[in-house]
DNA sequence: AGATACTGTGTAAAATTTACACCTTTAAAT
DNA sequence: ATTTAAAGGTGTAAATTTTACACAGTATCT
């Protein structure tokens, strides 16, 4: 493929944020730079897109090189493009947010040197990142916060079996307001894309609550692969 | 600067997706190539980042340069990043719309060689164009489609006096589906952020209806800058 | 047996959305 | 002057959705 396009030194990059739910709290995965600049800051997991590699496939692999996190569901949500946002260079990054469950066997291991350790950090009281990663991370949690309403969002953070109240907990901790347990129930329940198992809740030291799968399928037929859930909140 | 950062021959570019509302028909900007690749197509206005531009300085520079047309309030939505979309090497285009009053005097005219000319066109029963520019065009349109929602980019369409009737029929063309008109104008007018004016149109042919405006500061104090034109469809 | 902690449930009032049709006004045509 | 054509402008009742609100039931632990 011949290259003839007027080109200068510059970068594409990807940076992700990655939203987990834990004891009822949202957390984002940091890591902690272990190169220049800003080495040893907390920063997103990101770095740069090769050449023949599409940015899907390039946040796919970056994320699982800095946390060893493998086959999340990766969404571009912007781009940031401010001159001097690198010190080094023109570095134009595409910012992708994925949700996952966070779980306590998966291990997180970065497997290149870049990041020195990679860990779950709430998402109230983040400290100051390295770059313009505060400004992202602002700009994806707002995103989600929104997609919340109209996409199943929710269900790709909690375990496949959850209870009302942990899918709840899990609005309340993204809108960050408090809902009405009984009107809450009667909306999502009206969906009818919750399917009722004959299970409940195990290890708790109170009455144990019946747990719910989301069903994909119902709900595609139902929204068409989406739309409005609309004031949950 | 230092640039100690790896690098290959790589391009940003910028496309843009205006859009343009006239005779009761919504259309968008195009221009024809006149320059290889895609050379004699019709495409998206767009072209090559400089090195010392953020991307938004960089989508206002290139719009003006291919059509003639400044001072819009553009904005991102989308970055298209797969290897081979530009047939002579790695370009990640960062796409941006805006929305557009179309205006008898306000001439298009390229001032670079790029393009040959600019010119509207329906959204309706658009032709090929280059590059994976129809793709690009239909993820800004259904992005359009639902901000329609939730800002008030109708406004931006619009002259800047406007009747009911006017408004509803861009609600329409965007939205692709007849809209009540009471109901729609018991909506609209129940915002309070429609100022009635003490004009009438001019130059129909038939009984004049009464002229509106958008009224920004109402707008911004009542929605505190963003929310909720919900289900005016 | 009692304490603790969360589960699970219904109803009435308020607000919003929907469906629906005809008379009025103006300019142009006759 | 009258008629015609074309769009302007208006209200109400029914249906649906949203909101506000409280307490008895059950599992576990001590």
């Amino acid at each position: 493929m011949e290259v003839k396009l007027p080109t200068f030194n510059s970068v594409f990059s990807i940076d992700c944020v990655i939203f987990g739910f834990e004891a009822g709290e949202l957390k984002i995965l940091l890591i902690e730079r272990n190169e220049e600049p800003f080495k040893d800051w907390l920063a997103l997991p990101g770095y740069i897109v090769e050449q023949d590699e599409s940015i899907d496939d390039a946040a796919e692999r970056i994320l699982y090189e800095l946390t060893g996190l493998r086959d999340l569901h990766m969404q571009q949500f912007h781009t940031f493009g401010e001159v001097a946002r690198h010190p080094q260079g023109r570095v134009i990054t595409v910012a992708y947010y994925a949700l996952i469950r966070i779980n306590g066997q998966k291990e997180l291991r970065p497997v290149t040197q870049y990041a020195r350790k990679a860990f779950w950090h709430p998402v109230n009281e983040l400290p100051k990142l390295a770059f313009d990663h505060s400004e992202i991370f602002e700009t994806g949690f707002n995103k989600i916060r929104r997609r919340l309403n109209y996409q199943p969002i929710a269900f790709e953070l909690l375990p496949e079996k959850f209870t009302l109240t942990q899918l709840q907990s899990l609005y309340e901790a993204v809108l960050n307001k408090k809902l009405d347990k009984r009107n809450f129930r009667k909306k999502m329940l009206s969906y009818g894309f919750l399917k009722e198992l004959d299970e409940k809740q195990k290890g708790v030291s109170y009455r144990a609550a019946k747990l719910y799968k989301f069903d994909r399928r119902k709900y595609a037929k139902i929204f068409n692969n989406e739309l409005n859930l609309d004031k949950v909140g």
